[in-house]
DNA sequence: GCCAACGTTGGC
DNA sequence: GCCAACGTTGGC
């Protein structure tokens, strides 16, 4: 199959795409996505896509620098701790309703891709990201649209 | 802080 | 199955 590209948005006040590469192996497990459709993405994902870290509620939200998939879909143990924010009353260990996956730190951007900047561009006219009220957390991004962001961001 | 654009919940 | 109420996300 075909190389896949995502895009994920994390807020950097919580985590940021520094805060990955600092993290052990430069991988950290993507913990805590609670939507059906987002959840629904993330276990299409194929270890080795690509993947574009954008920071939401930023200023300005801005995409950041790449990543990668390095472990597909599998059970989010945070579902089943209580103590956790991400705890799930409803989920069942038998059956887990919520899944993860693993993302490798990639490259950071030479510069911010701020959302204004984005909006500009012709290549990504249609991006999911950029339509009014685009809230999914995780998102597909086209080849297209993904060479077009890393040639703004430099790499 | 406001609000648009959702998604979820629960009564009926 | 409908829909009102409510909660969340995230840009501005």
């Amino acid at each position: 199959m075909a190389k896949q590209y995502w895009l994920l948005k994390s807020e950097p006040n919580t985590f940021s795409l520094s805060d990955l590469a600092k993290s052990p192996k430069k991988t950290t497990c993507w913990e805590g996505v609670r939507n059906y459709q987002a959840r629904n993405l993330m276990r299409e994902m194929k270890k080795g896509d690509d993947v574009l870290f954008y920071h939401s509620n930023a200023d300005p939200p801005a995409a950041v620098g790449t990543a990668s998939i390095a472990r597909e879909a599998y059970a989010d143990t945070y579902q089943f701790d209580p103590k956790s924010k991400y705890f799930d009353a409803k989920a069942d260990p038998e059956n887990p309703r919520w899944e993860m996956v693993d993302v490798r730190y990639g490259k950071p951007f030479t510069r911010a891709l701020g959302l204004p900047e984005l909006r500009e561009q012709k290549a990504l006219a249609g991006m999911e990201l950029l339509r009014k009220g685009s809230r999914l957390s995780v998102q597909r991004v086209t080849a297209k649209q993904w060479r077009a962001i890393l040639k703004l961001g430099g790499l």
